[in-house]
DNA sequence: ACATATCTGTTAACGACGATATTAGCCCTG
DNA sequence: CAGGGCTAATATCGTCGTTAACAGATATGT
């Protein structure tokens, strides 16, 4: 394992390896020929036709062709990321969720052949990892909000299961059968299974929170009397 | 084009052409190699040779290999029709409904990779136009009871994706991250998104709080970490 | 009944693919 | 200037999908 001469990643663009900047031309071949011919066009020889190299090259820099289609597959998950970036919307956190869910269905239907790469066979990649991860980091603002119907994990699969399930049914049906009315309706199917309409907190920060569970706090039968005395403490110092 | 012997199907186990016996044993031992060492052990050489013939003799019964796999995925869907075809249910309509959608996507989790290889691609294919049809004749019957909420293509296309959606991310997640929830959530999502049917809203309970103080639980320094770590524990509980 | 056509499966082979071992060129350090 | 280590090119292997040419079996037509 040669040690990374730029740990730091600074400069990353003018200033990277001369390996990173070939893998990237490489990268950016891939995803040409397979937007453009399919999956079954991208292979080694025509890679490496087209980025001006001898296909042993590629085994050097991805090991074999699924680490490069893997590496294809990141690239294009982390462009659209950085290009379609939203910042977080404290107002509406629900809001916000629709607007990542239309992001994250109009990338698919705008990469259909990239799409099929990333999430076409049922595997636990890197790409599926890191796609719920981010899902979860927004769903905590919904939480914090007192908005989410489940828990955050799960609320996470359903958001991704449906935007899957919207964009791979939208590209298997041909052009006339296409109605924007299926996005909009499983969105707002996400969008009930996911979040409550009447907020479970009222006042914000974990103070709020601490004083709305406590006042639920009777309902429950999970936690014993002794853990939900010492769980009453707790949550009246929250509360200060 | 040559003329179908056995036009009414009639005695179709015995009395079946020797063409058509030849094709159903490869079909067999095809679908045998995909679901045993996926898309890829599913070679013209392997078929043939685990079929007993030469690989030559695969392209007069199919045509090339796309044509073999074609002819997997439709065999592998009529055999899960015929297996699990439930009758109609004019009393409610919309239990058949849900106890279709079970069965569709015990199907997909039953048979990964035949599943992948009908659905994990988006393309218009017979089997897709097929499921679909079928789909929209009980649709008619859900229409009949003035049960549906849009029209009947467009409630195909949610039921479809949905499904979809479940077993692909289902079988992308790691096995102790399968949490059937997932599936009923995604479930009464289509159920609340094709039918007039009210969502059953279940009292919320603590758990909404519970998922609130845990998200901010981060922005407060009054308990201890190991007070907050076994806070953390119990919230997670609350939220189930 | 016999010749003919069709069907079915074989052997052999082609071109393209993924992958690897080996060899030649290059730069940097001493 | 010498030599080690990295990079890239050459040659090659085994496998894949696919086709051509051919042989036996079967059905058909007169």
């Amino acid at each position: 394992m040669p040690v990374d001469p730029n740990p730091a990643g600074l400069a990353a663009e003018p200033g990277a390896t001369a390996r990173e900047q070939t893998r990237r031309r490489i990268i950016d071949v891939a995803i040409d020929l397979l937007e453009r011919g399919g999956r079954d066009a991208v292979t080694t020889r025509a890679v490496a036709d087209a980025a001006g190299l001898q296909p042993p090259a590629l085994y050097r820099l991805f090991g074999d062709k699924e680490g490069l289609l893997e590496a294809v597959a990141e690239h294009g998950f982390t462009r659209f990321l950085a290009a379609k970036h939203i910042g977080p919307d404290p107002q509406d956190p629900i809001r916000e969720l629709r607007v990542g869910w239309d992001i994250a269905v109009e990338f698919g239907l705008a990469n259909p052949a990239l799409y099929a790469l990333m999430y076409g066979e049922p595997r636990f990649t890197t790409v599926f990892r890191i796609g719920l991860e981010l899902l979860t980091e927004r769903i905590r603002r919904l939480a914090a909000a007192g908005l989410l119907r489940v828990e955050e994990d799960l609320a996470a699969q359903i958001i991704h299961a449906t935007a899957r399930g919207a964009v791979l049914t939208w590209l298997s049906l041909p052009e006339p059968q296409r109605d924007p009315a299926l996005l909009h309706a499983l969105r707002e199917a996400m969008i009930t299974a996911v979040t409550t309409q009447d907020p479970a907190v009222q006042e914000q920060g974990p103070a709020g929170a601490a004083r709305a569970l406590r006042a639920r706090l009777p309902d429950q039968d999970v936690l014993s009397p002794a853990e939900q005395r010492l769980l009453t403490e707790w949550l009246d110092r929250l509360s200060a």
